[in-house]
DNA sequence: ATATGGATCCGCCAAT
DNA sequence: CAATTGGCGGATCCAT
């Protein structure tokens, strides 16, 4: 059986640029890189394939590739030892999207003049030409961001604004663009951008239902970044639903049926729950559910709270509404949940089936 | 554990 | 005419 049900497209996904629907990119590794940096946002461009292909849509998405200054070992992690088949000054055919990876600025990458070279040659002619983290260090080195915006990891932006004064350097967004280069943060925000550049090839629908499919596999009780991820993936375009999804985790208590929050929307409960399930992803009772859910493990993970303050808190009418809800979304109840996490060292349900898909 | 009444969701069509 | 919005009815989900 097929343990992952990939979520689909309600209609055909639309493409920017016709000429071009099957779309080349390449990920630049380089030494000393993190692993997730690396693979990440590939594994972004594979997902969106694979919503693609479920969408009857085989020809759209994106054909891509991984080159590194030489080739070689470029990765040795905890026994693992990646290695580049080919040189980037070996790449040949146009390249539609370049993505340079995060790396250790005090290794020899920086000095690799011929990668350099051949970096600054084809950039021009590159659509998008990204960089991840610390792989803004390699844009700037080939000159390609004299004068303009970029930004880079939080923790980087003052050596990297004393190495590089003709760099306007702003630590503030997740990712910054300028003319075709796109420079982001840290890791997570090469996950963003990359999901970014899908949302601009193939509409939102197809960049929302990636998301989804990835925050499954984050999705993990007790992680702090769970909030961040699953509402930046979640996020409306329109300002009235943004609103609404706020309001639903500041007043978890209130009552946050369709027809109230439609009201919230000035909206009739019909049209603000096609609207509201078109933008966000998930229907608003499903959305409303998955935040009390969200917020009562929290609760039960870092706070000292009966099950029964946690469930008022949260907006549920009673401790066993909530520990029902409990036991169909993870299958343990409440003070169960709060039991093993508390002595979990790793994920509370390992391996158990995610009870959250319909079956 | 099961039955029931209400809420929700979704397809369809009409109105704007 | 195309796109957005609103209303209705039936199937399903969920709280009690």
């Amino acid at each position: 059986m097929d343990p992952l049900p990939l979520p689909q497209l309600k209609r055909s996904p639309r493409v920017t640029d016709p000429a071009a629907t099957r779309r080349r990119v390449v990920a630049l590794a380089l030494p000393g890189g993190d692993p997730l940096e690396l693979v990440g946002p590939l594994e972004i461009l594979g997902t969106a394939n694979m919503v693609l292909e479920s969408a009857g849509r085989p020809d759209l998405g994106y054909d891509f590739e991984v080159a590194a200054p030489a080739k070689g070992v470029i990765l040795e992690w905890k026994g693992l030892k990646l290695i580049a088949e080919r040189a980037c000054h070996e790449l040949r055919g146009p390249i539609d999207t370049l993505i340079v990876q995060a790396m250790d600025i005090s290794a020899a990458g920086l000095r690799e003049r011929r990668m350099l070279r051949w970096l600054a040659r084809v950039a021009p002619r590159i659509r998008r030409v990204a960089s991840v983290c610390s792989g803004t260090y390699v844009l700037a080195e080939a000159g390609l961001l004299d004068g303009r915006r970029a930004t880079t990891h939080w923790a980087f932006c003052d050596d990297f604004a004393r190495r590089y004064p003709r760099v306007r350097v702003d630590p503030e967004p997740i990712f910054v663009q300028d003319g075709n280069l796109y420079t982001s943060a840290g890791a997570t925000a090469g996950l963003d951008l990359t999901l970014a550049f899908v949302e601009q090839d193939f509409g939102r629908e197809v960049a929302l239902r990636v998301a989804q499919y990835l925050v499954f596999f984050l999705k993990r009780p007790g992680n702090q970044a769970q909030f961040s991820v699953q509402m930046a993936s979640q996020l409306a375009e329109r300002d009235v639903i943004r609103d609404v999804q706020t309001y639903v985790y500041e007043n978890l208590d209130a009552d946050l049926s369709v027809l109230a929050l439609a009201k919230r929307a000035a909206m009739s409960p019909r049209n603000f729950a096609r609207v509201f399930a078109e933008q966000v992803g998930v229907t608003p009772g499903r959305f409303v559910e998955d935040a009390r859910q969200e917020i009562a493990r929290e609760r039960l993970e870092q706070s000292k709270m009966t099950v029964d303050e946690i469930a008022a808190a949260c907006g549920y009418h009673s401790a066993e509404t909530m520990r029902q809800a409990f036991v169909r979304s993870l299958g343990v109840s409440p003070s169960e949940y709060r039991r093993r996490f508390a002595s979990a060292v790793g994920p509370v349900r390992n391996g158990a089936a995610p009870a959250e898909i319909d079956s």
